[in-house]
DNA sequence: ATATTATATGAGCATATATTCATATATTAA
DNA sequence: TTAATATATGAATATATGCTCATATAATAT
């Protein structure tokens, strides 16, 4: 007999918006690609299209996003601006989550 | 100067298909309702529907997604369907970001 | 067999998202 | 000032996504 009724917590809206907009961010193949090329180094915006065969206006529209949310910084050298991550909770998920994968 | 290149590791498409398919079931505010809910209490779909006031084939329709994804299962009791977590490693990925967006 | 209950499914629709092209902005170099 | 370089932005488009309605399926109870 279940008299003992457990009480549910819900999410308010407020967390539940930021929860599901960090996972947002994860959720695309090129934003993840992204993120895992800066979490080994810090590089310019026509150096991630480089590496990743990425346009540059996909690059930057995506650091835009990126950005929006402060999960990459920016540091300007001349015109050239490097970027690199800026949210470790978020990066320790995203790696762990890949070495998760990676291991079946 | 810069004489130590370090190479870059690049995911494969394997990887970066499970990954972002993790982030995916986890970015939509109705799925992360759903999910939170199951860490508190196994529900019926009824029980689901009724608790996070959705229409009943909202969260069919959810739920087969997150099955595909082996993220719930359920267990039959007549004609009800009982259904729970499978996946300690995303659960516990979705409850650390909840509490993380809770405490700002 | 029929009615009831619980869940699943398919189609349609509205909205969101990612990419691309073209172009704007801004800084530097000559 | 002009040209070159790096990045950002806006509009357009194609695709993906989530929800809803109607209906199907399946098990149970009468």
């Amino acid at each position: 007999m279940n008299t003992k009724q457990q009480p549910i917590k819900n999410l308010d809206e407020e967390t539940l918006f930021l929860v599901s907009q960090t996972f947002k961010a994860l959720c695309d193949p090129t934003r993840i690609r992204i993120l895992h090329l800066l979490s080994q180094k810090e590089c310019s915006v026509n150096e991630i299209a480089g590496k990743l065969d990425l346009k540059q206006s996909t690059v930057s529209h995506q650091l835009r996003f990126l950005k929006n949310l402060r999960l990459v910084k920016y540091k300007r050298e001349k015109t050239t601006y490097y970027y690199s991550p800026d949210d470790e909770h978020v990066m320790k998920i995203l790696n762990e989550t890949i070495d998760h994968a990676r291991h079946h």
